[in-house]
DNA sequence: AATGAATGAGCTTTCATTCAT
DNA sequence: GATGAATGAAAGCTCATTCAT
């Protein structure tokens, strides 16, 4: 086995950025099983024999790409929090934060879509979207905990768990599969059911 | 083109169950794209000839079998439902119906969740998936529906789809990708975040 | 291996004549190779089992088929020859005889053509097509030695044969390949050729 | 779809030959229904995988050959012409055509036979013959109109696809179907019709 | 450092034919 | 006599990856 090359030289790096790039316009236009390596190089315009010294195989590419991908929609998602003070978490601010969600998922749909679906099936793509989901978990729940004063949430872990799923979860099939419902719609109910559980909390009967 | 065969001999319908039988059970034992149609056939014990008499190909058998498990999970997730007095939707009623979807789940998890993958990358995948969603939300309309009196809820439609993506979405992740959590914490956050949705509603701050 | 059965019933001729009516009908709408036996028996109304209790397989149908079939041309042919005084062949007859030729291929063009290409790759195809092509000839050096007393040729066997030739190979390719020029003209063309031929024969300069 | 490998390097450039060439011999060999790719493959001493970068599939491959087959026929049959005084066709010359095209047919027989019957159900096949055959019957126009002055053709274009046709088939019918005659009686045959209908030309009774 | 020729396991599907019922 | 379920060899083609140049 070829000893994966490491880029130092400048154009090292532009070449391995370069394949990055092609592989990512593909897989977003034609679904990752649709595009095939040669199409991947001939794109970057590469050869294909660069295309294995920069990277193992075809996954590895995959998984740097979404490593790359999935922080750019972190902050997307996080990135105007600062503006914020954190610590008067009212209905205003949920809603912001989701209409934040909807639009990184506006970033690169069909990437999104195909990799979030190799989840499944794929235990590497699978452990890149666990950390991503794991940072946004943490950041929800330090909301949270900054708000806990205002708020009756006795299960702050768990509540954390189950609205970043609901968010995901509605922004997703708000984007792929599109029930031909307007968005704003889904984000106010989403908006209401996370704040009314901030604001009461557990309510036995 | 040949034809298909439709069973009419008592062997036959043995077949071409067999083969289903044996496809469900290496597709939820070693994934869809992981089972060629030689294994199929060899754990059914039966010829290629056979497999491609009974089904025009591996597709539309896995849509058959798909449909099938589905109708199975719906079946899980309502059939009680009918002990409850549908206008007394309480916070137990809710954690009891979150309750069915996650014993649905357990059917049969990995293929559940190569299936619910393939959503996102074949349309004839998502058109059965599509089906259910719709039996599902409209069930979850019907039940606010009918408890409307007692109930917050303006936007019905975005209500119902907004519920049904949050208990679904945290069933797959608590099955699938298991957030080392336990499921009744999730299981009654969730029932939290919905009733006090439902009970609450729009409460613009 | 089963014993043919040899129809001797009513039902039994039936069914052996529905088969190679139906296999002929669709031979020729969708050529040889593009016909399987499933669909022939189905267009016949009989079982797979029954076709293989009347014809030893698939090859041996079209063989039969194509005997029939070159019948029908040989008939269409020649048929009327005998309205002719057979000792006076003059242009007239000459032109008759290349238009009951060109006829004939109207009979079934595509069953015509698709058999005729299998001589090339098939003995046995051959073998039926040779048995016509010899009558064929024969016909034509008995009218060449009724009238060699008018005529000038001296080598009887390969004028035959060339003239045999020359007509078929123009008819196929006027039916087949269809060179866009008006097949009177080639008729016409072919009779001087060939009337010429006879009234002079070999001319050495 | 993979794109093609255009050769460039010298070692690319031999291993398509070496395939064309495996290729052409077992198509002349064993017919071309009769050769699989494997076969191809293992003659030529190359992977399955280097026959499919350099061919889109069997049927390229197969016209490729014929192109270059065909162009070998056309000059076998013609090269020669240059020695003649092509303005003075006399039934030496004809008979030295002919006879050229007798030698043609002597290149590749069951090749040619081969592909010559696939005319008939492959418009591919026959849009390759039909380029050829244009320009043998132009080539035959060209010679009937540099002799018009000594010739009595009335209809050129029908005339020279009717002499193309019959010399054709007659070396067709010759080599492939050998009727027990004698290649020269055939010949001297063909070469008296053929100069019989230009000295004579049309001769109403 | 870069190239691209070569590899070959692996996949889906067809269809003539057999034979148990 | 008749049926049609079952068979399985065989074929064409793709594509990630290796390695000689």
């Amino acid at each position: 086995m070829t000893t994966l090359r490491t880029p130092k030289q400048q154009r090292s790096v532009q070449t391995r950025d370069r394949i990055m790039k092609a592989a990512f316009a593909l897989f977003s236009q034609k679904g990752i099983h649709g595009t095939n390596s040669k199409e991947i190089v001939e794109k970057a315009g590469v050869s294909i024999g660069s295309f294995y010294s920069y990277f193992k195989n075809k996954k590895t590419l995959l998984l740097e790409i979404l490593e790359d991908f999935l922080d750019q929609v972190y902050l997307t998602t996080w990135k105007e929090m600062e503006h914020f003070t954190i610590n008067e978490l009212g209905r205003n601010e949920v809603k912001f934060i989701i209409e934040n969600v909807f639009k990184a998922y506006d970033i690169a749909p069909t990437f999104h879509s195909q990799t979030h679906a190799l989840r499944y099936s794929d235990p590497d793509i699978n452990r890149v979207y666990e950390r991503e989901r794991t940072r946004e978990v943490t950041q929800i729940r330090y909301l949270l905990e900054n708000n806990k004063h205002r708020m009756r949430v006795s299960d702050q872990e768990a509540a954390a768990i189950v609205i970043h799923n609901s968010v995901e979860s509605v922004a997703h099939t708000a984007k792929f599969i599109g029930p031909r419902i307007d968005e704003q719609r889904l984000i106010n109910e989403l908006a209401d059911m996370i704040y009314n559980l901030l604001l009461h909390g557990n309510q036995e009967e």
